[in-house]
RNA sequence: GGCGACAUGGCCGAGGGGUUAGGCAGAGGUCUGCAAAACCUCGUACGGCGGUUCGAAUCCGCCUGUCGCCUCCA
């Protein structure tokens, strides 16, 4: 495949794809509702989403990457008379609802920034962009596709008639889904709400045409999506289980408003598992990244890297479910380490006199690969088969003639595209570095000194000390290499 | 109950009508004081039952199972 093909939801095909404007893509995702720390759909979401940003960019596009905040109208319950999320968790916690917004969007981009995430290019809060909410009900409102009753307003389902178009679901469906008792003013059970009325309790609430209230949920990506990137938008993504009711209501609102296509390509990724089952509080299995990040939790038996999740989350597509379980954590991480050995041996290698790589069709296999549809899992597998052969020559000392140039174009797709690049080991002072490293040095040579005496009890004690440091020793014709935390230094001794 | 996905070797996980995914784990070997690392070799798997076909794990049907949505969720 020598183009982009995205599989897009609506119509349920893959497709060619080609943006709006040449050379330019806007792509929309919906971003988390902060009432609580991210957990591992989150990650699952936006890592793919971040690869999807992530090698459009590489294939020359000026993506312009938004991402929304949901601070206001998540209701606990689609009853109508639930409450707000925010608001809850505001007094559980006893913080003001901007406190909670602010502590766990900051919660989200922190655990998102460990896996390497690159931020959206606009991450809008939905109580920044009440008028443009306001001001799309509004128009649903002339345009004859929503109604106030009693300082409420609702769409109009009926008044739409693509409404389930991406979710495949007909009205009556929809209407014979409804289970929950329906607020008395509406038209239709199945409408739902653009703008809530507030009682005096609740605490956020904005002044609007219809008195004092809230935006509903779906609204607000809405209004900040055609903000920010226009009434027809390249791509839309999301997680699975949004498709409906929230989707579908999006595209309602904005079809219905501005009688143009919303969203071109839909793309949504699929869900998480945890040992088979489905994360939730209630099953008590619901773990949040930072607890990942710190092993802080009943069913975990460690600390698990934020590179290892991702690698794991990048091993498989991301509309396959992704079933977590520290065995699977633990391959993962034995794989990873692997292929950043291979990087690194590249990265460092010069120039030699073996047998040039064939770079292009390797970058072509691999662009193969993400084209068809972002596959990620292909493009890894297509790492570890292609570049063997190169780590041997090194290892021979026969590095590829071109060594240089490949490990240019590695990196950009594995570091640029993926993200899956080795940190730099030794994250302290230069000081503190070059310290450790004498200090390691010198064990060395008393190691060294140990082995030519016969003396392996001592010899051996040194290294199995350092190892349980994750300092790593390993002895070879040529010197002797150790490791720090995996990233590997050679040291020149003579017996 | 309605709608929709998926079932791949010990584990994870791509692919997809006839020819190797890949990773992890495991076995043997080279090397080594031992070890580690590296390299070499080794697994012929696709839920069950029918059907289409010269040929199906890959297409169709049924069954079983798992998961998701239909209520908040990435």
């Amino acid at each position: 495949m020598d183009q982009l093909y995205i599989y897009n939801t609506l119509t349920k095909e893959k497709e060619i794809f080609e943006p709006l404007k040449p050379g330019f893509v806007s792509i929309y995702v919906c971003g988390p509702t902060v009432y609580g720390d991210p957990h591992l759909g989150h990650a699952k979401s936006y890592v793919a989403f971040d690869v999807v940003v992530r090698y459009l960019r590489y294939l020359g596009y000026k993506v312009r990457y938004v991402q929304n905040i949901t601070d206001v109208g998540h209701l606990t319950d689609d009853a109508d008379e639930g409450e707000d999320k925010l608001e809850k968790q505001s007094r559980i916690e006893r913080l003001e609802p901007m406190e909670v917004a602010d502590k766990y969007m900051w919660s989200y981009f922190d655990a998102m920034d460990r896996l390497n995430v690159k931020r959206p290019d606009i991450a809008p809060r939905a109580t920044g962009h009440i008028p443009e909410q306001i001001e799309m009900i509004e128009a649903l409102i002339e345009r004859g596709h929503a109604y106030e009753t009693e300082g409420n307003v609702y769409f109009d389902i009926r008044s739409f008639e693509g409404y389930g178009k991406l979710s495949g679901r007909s009205l009556e469906e929809a209407e014979a889904g409804v289970r929950v008792e329906t607020a008395g003013d509406k038209r239709n059970p199945e409408d739902f709400a653009l703008w809530k009325k507030a009682d005096p309790s609740h605490i956020m609430k904005w002044r609007s045409p219809w008195g004092m209230g809230y935006p509903g949920w779906h609204i607000e990506c809405s209004a900040m999506s055609t903000r920010y990137l226009g009434q027809t938008i390249d791509i839309h993504g999301g997680g699975l289980e949004n498709q409906f009711p929230h989707h579908e209501s999006e595209i309602a609102q904005c079809e219905a408003a501005h009688e143009k296509p919303f969203v071109r390509y839909w793309m949504h990724n699929n869900m998480v598992t945890l040992n088979g089952q489905k994360m939730g509080k209630s099953l008590g299995n619901a773990i949040s990244l930072p607890q990942f990040f710190e092993g802080d939790h009943q069913l975990l038996s460690r600390k698990w890297p934020a590179d290892v999740i991702r690698f794991f989350l990048l091993q498989s597509h991301y509309r396959s479910t992704t079933d977590f379980s520290e065995e699977a954590l633990a391959a993962a991480e034995s794989g990873l380490k692997n292929l950043h050995e291979i990087f690194r041996a590249i990265d460092e290698a010069e120039p030699g006199s073996g047998s040039p790589f064939d770079i292009p069709a390797f970058v072509d296999e691999v662009k193969a690969c993400l084209n068809d549809d972002f596959n990620t899992a292909r493009a890894i597998g297509t790492f570890f088969e292609q570049l063997r052969s190169v780590r041997k020559q090194i290892n021979d000392g026969n590095p590829p003639s071109n060594v240089d140039e490949l490990a240019g174009e590695l990196k950009m797709l594995a570091d640029e595209v993926l993200g899956l690049w080795p940190d730099e080991a030794g994250s302290g002072g230069e000081e503190d570095r070059r310290r450790l490293h004498q200090a390691i040095e010198l064990l060395l040579e008393i190691r060294q000194k140990a082995r030519s005496h016969r003396d392996f009890e001592t010899a051996d004690r040194i290294r199995d000390r350092l190892a349980e440091v994750d300092i790593t020793i390993e002895d070879a014709p040529q010197g002797t290499t150790y490791k720090i935390g995996g990233k590997s230094f050679t040291f020149t001794l003579t017996p």
